[in-house]
DNA sequence: CCTACCGATCGGTAGG
DNA sequence: CCTACCGATCGGTAGG
């Protein structure tokens, strides 16, 4: 692959690009946090100076925004597909569990960041943000209440059952070894029956091998 | 109650204690990290200059220290102490659980801390302060593997399954509301009955409240 | 407990 | 993409 264009006044194109420095805070950021990571780092990361990250990005800031803005998007439309035409609240909780927990494991570094800098996150995107895990948070916990009106659920407090669940999902994240014995998909999966017999669901068939 | 000495050469005993500078970086730590927070916001905190705080502490790096070293040992103590004498391995699932829980509502800034600075922590304390947390997982991880070998546990792996749980306690401190409509008490004894049907155990007599 | 001050480092800009 | 440099802020010390 060659130099697509090279209009007049265009600098030629360099090996870093956006995507390379934007990967590189990813790193950095899930390993140290957004506060213990300095540009210094990042540009190091991807052989540069400082200053030369601004050709790319336009602040410190743009970065975080850009992986926590994305990532709670993704997580939102994830679950909408998961559960789009599921009739079955059983199957409605354990694909939306399934959904959010292979996004853990899969994007580690992304999940450890939005849980961790959040609060970095400078207005108005933090809101942002925040309504959009809230809306999440409330479309699962509805599920519950559902599961539980219909007797299908014994769960005493829808709350403390969402919040049990997606936090166990989210902490896959934190203990996720992609170089160990279970990959994403069988995880995810095994927190969908942790899910269905925590709210002490009737268990789904072919979910339980010893 | 007066200064109880004035010993020549002893300053005299201001309002400002180690214990409230403690309790002051407890606080904006655990809001915003250790590297977002500065040792000049810790000394407005407590209503003094930020040199003034070395009368009380030795570094930022020692508020850090006490904090995580502190909390991490109760917890294992707290462990040892739930599940001392018990022989029912569910009984013993349950009362390890609850304890965890229960810290983790209870001293939820302390929990923050642990877990997000954890890494911010210098050797030797970080490496010690690993050590005690694998084992207070690997002792948590073993009542399930015995749970699962009797039979009375069906856990295909208890890896997963401790991990689970684990950190679904861990959250709670996350999300927990001093302010809310239930007690730490109240949060704790249901993560205990959550715990035992994600292990997919028969339910103790009274843990389950319509 | 304070003021004065240290070297180091931060994110970011100027200018090429 | 770079060097040179900015003001601000950091944790911490000297000295009283």
């Amino acid at each position: 692959m060659t130099s697509p264009t090279s209009s007049p006044g265009s600098p030629p194109r360099d090996r870093v690009t956006e995507h390379l420095v934007r990967e590189a805070a990813l790193t950095l950021f899930a390993q140290r946090g957004y506060h213990g990571t300095a540009l210094r780092d990042i540009a190091a990361e991807v052989g540069i100076r400082t200053p030369s990250l601004y050709n790319h990005i336009e602040s410190k800031q743009d970065l975080l925004r850009g992986i926590v803005l994305t990532t709670t998007e993704q997580v939102w439309s994830d679950f909408q597909a998961a559960v789009a035409g599921v009739n079955d609240v059983r199957e409605r909780l354990r694909r939306a569990v399934v959904t959010y927990a292979l996004r853990h494991a899969v994007h580690r570094r992304e999940a450890l960041i939005v849980n961790r800098d959040v609060e970095s996150l400078e207005e108005p995107a933090r809101s942002q943000v925040m309504a959009l895990r809230r809306q999440h948070e409330r479309a699962v916990r509805e599920i519950i209440v559902e599961g539980a009106g219909a007797g299908v659920f014994g769960v005493s407090d829808p709350f403390l059952a969402s919040f049990a669940i997606l936090e166990m999902c989210v902490s896959v994240a934190r203990w996720f070894d992609p170089a160990g014995p279970l990959s994403p998909e069988q995880v995810a999966a095994e927190h969908g029956v942790f899910a269905l017999r925590l709210v002490g669901a009737p268990a789904l068939p072919g979910t339980n091998r010893p």
